[in-house]
DNA sequence: CGCCGGTTTCCGTTGAACGGAAGGATTGGC
DNA sequence: GCCAATCCTTCCGTTCAACGGAAACCGGCG
């Protein structure tokens, strides 16, 4: 019989790959659609999700459909740069939440794109599309561009390099541009961005740095374009940032004088 | 020369072992650490470790060590149960937040324990043990109670015929007891444990509902046992509860003369 | 009933996973 | 500075678990 046809990758990479099938708009996937965005064998994707729900990664619903698993949510909850630094910034989130009642944001920066963290949303924010767990283009939204000012010079010039892609009329594309906005941005310690992802939303971010100083990552607030003074919550923004430096062990970000806030109890972060 | 001594499980089952290794108090571990918590040889654990951190569900840093990688976080955040529940119930949590000041936790039943999805913790609340991703038994917590009174029987009697930890004095150990407590919170439609998980804190939890009516998460408030009223926040908490299970596509709360909030848009969920 | 898409079971073949051995790289003790 | 201990990585021959084609199974539907 002649048996091998096609036999690719590893087995780690084809349980990754099945994984990997799962994405925001397809949550819930059959078998045989598995089979199909993997362009794996049938009976291979039958094996393969086997193990996966036995080991609980994989959770099959009652109709037959395979979800990502719970099981997966809570080892991920362990991630260091997820919920680690979710659960230092969440209290500052909240304080900039009660005073603004507009959209929050935590983010960092994963590969050449924006990861979103955490999201504390009004209830009549405006609309916007990032969403926890979701990426966005650097160029583009105000983490963004925060995280993208304070980044290695290989990935600011990779993403220098290639096409920025427009999103609304007021999106940034020229590189040259987005160089002197960087620079920009790493003066003033904040970046106000102003309908670039979407053109009724104005974002404020500022950058949140790591016990070596580094920036590890960036908070935002996002209000209506049409709203009235974005730089009033500048100081309130900058503020959160730092006060989240300062949790994570930042030491630009140490006791300035400023109220000593509840001695949070560390882990082993090392950013 | 002999080669086999040690050979067990399925491929699959040692990846997850690998990632099964991390814990809320090891969260980064060395190759050698990983390899005597699996108990596999580590040239194995070696090869593994290397597949995982080639497809980003592990990461390796600066230190060497290694730990959960945010690609991982990213697919969890698709699991339906966990943050697709989460977003529902989020701007409801926000409100409870806002009206106490005090620990919001939004929790499943998973297994026979309870893990908790979200909590949003004030500056001076109580401190408690739980923790985002982390488990608990279900007879001492508030949240627990509610979800077991409303779970399969198997999974209550199971619980019920096992040993139930102390946990304070106050804990509930006596089944009977329990059985009690439970028919309660069916008929009350809310619980209130006091100092059963730790003498100074109280919680008061409700039921939210899924499509089906069925139960599918709880929600508590955690005060300070030496707080005045804990009754005053019970229509607080309930009505949270019955407002996430309208959200939800609960039949039960549709709609009962109540302002309408913005309709999400729900995904394809299927509890 | 016969067809169709999806799912599961079976099983013979073989190449990818396996792990022992050996070599580097670091750290620390004396 | 040397030796010992610990950790990490590379190499490679053996073999067994992973592999996938074939075929049965299972509703739904016309």
């Amino acid at each position: 019989m002649p048996p091998r046809t096609t036999s690719p990758a590893s087995v780690g990479a084809r349980l990754i790959a099945v994984l990997d099938a799962f994405t925001e708009r397809a949550p819930a996937l059959t078998l045989s659609e598995l089979s199909r965005r993997t362009e794996l064998p049938l009976t291979s994707t039958h094996r393969l999700v086997g193990e996966l729900v036995a080991g609980g990664l994989l959770e099959r619903g009652a109709d037959g459909r395979y979800r990502i698993g719970l099981r997966l949510w809570e080892i991920a909850s362990l991630a260091p740069r997820g919920v680690g630094l979710r659960e230092s910034a969440l209290p500052f989130l909240e304080d900039l939440y009660e005073a603004t009642h507009q959209h929050v944001q935590l983010a960092v920066l994963e590969g050449r794109e924006v990861l979103y963290l955490e999201r504390i949303s009004g209830r009549d924010a405006v609309s916007i599309i990032s969403r926890v767990g979701g990426r966005l283009a650097p160029h583009a939204t105000g983490v963004g561009v925060v995280l993208l000012a304070h980044a290695p010079v290989e990935v600011q010039e990779a993403i220098l390099a290639g096409p920025l892609r427009r999103f609304t009329p007021k999106t940034v594309t020229r590189s040259s541009e987005l160089r002197r906005i960087l620079a920009d941005v790493r003066r003033d310690g904040y970046a106000i961005t102003d309908g670039t992802v979407e053109t009724v939303a104005l974002s404020v971010a500022a950058p949140v740095r790591g016990p070596a100083d580094t920036v590890v990552a960036a908070i935002s607030v996002v209000v209506p374009a049409a709203s009235a003074q974005p730089r009033e919550i500048v100081p309130a923004v900058v503020a959160a940032a730092r006060g989240i430096s300062r949790v994570l062990g930042a030491p630009s970000a140490r006791d300035l004088g400023r109220t000593v806030r509840r001695e949070t109890h560390r882990r082993d972060l090392a950013f």
